[in-house]
DNA sequence: TTCATACTTGGCTAAATTGCCAAATAGGAA
DNA sequence: TTCCTATTTGGCAATTTAGCCAAGTATGAA
């Protein structure tokens, strides 16, 4: 790997990491399907309001929402929707999972 | 939030872990093309081979790569190229940042 | 068997991440 | 102005992760 290689997985890997996070995975779920607030997505996930805002920084950071204040509110939208084609694909990684677990449990159930 | 969702998205959650790190993204990337030993990964990588052997173990458990024992050799194959869409789609976001970039730097220039 | 090669695992330290609380900031209402 | 609500930021402790070295395991060759 030469250094023009690392600096491109290294970006790669920084938005992916973004996304590394159960609580974040669910606001992009969220946001996809409407923009929403710092106070309804903390309300949605049940946690401190400092973290769920530390969560969007980290999204945002990473290009993945923009933001905009609306008043004294602050409205979160989703950058790229593409980003649940990934999640599409992730799912089929979890299936794959699954069967092979499930291969694995028949095989000593017939033994 | 209720406990199946935390579940779902924490499993989603664990597949992206896995791919959250420069190294293991690259490896990715080398066994969309080919197969490959531990061996070849480490060389390509430069890093020491218990790390890489670190690092295919993580893919290994998330259920993206598979190895198989050859001799005294194992090799790894990528088990869902369809990790590679999702690479895409990243690259989507890197792009759109950049452009948000060159917008910024050049709004600067033209004032 | 012994030796060498390929790989994995254990152990350790350093660094990054998470999530809470508390404090700071920003707007709007009174 | 003061007060209240919405959000962000700072700070901290607990947890997780990364990567190196050393030791262990496994396989094939001699």
């Amino acid at each position: 790997m030469n250094q023009d290689d690392i600096k491109l997985y290294e970006a790669r890997a920084n938005i992916i990491k973004a996304l590394a996070h159960s609580s974040r995975l669910f606001i992009v779920d969220m946001l996809n399907k409407q923009p929403r607030t710092v106070g309804e997505l903390t309300e949605m996930i049940g946690a401190d309001t400092s973290t769920v805002s530390k969560h969007l920084s980290v999204l945002k950071n990473a290009g993945i929402v923009e933001d905009e204040k609306k008043g004294t509110t602050v409205l979160y939208t989703l950058k790229c929707p593409c980003i649940l084609n990934f999640i599409g694909c992730v799912e089929d990684v979890i299936e794959s999972n699954t069967n092979t677990q499930m291969e694995i449990l028949s095989c000593c159930k017939t033994r």
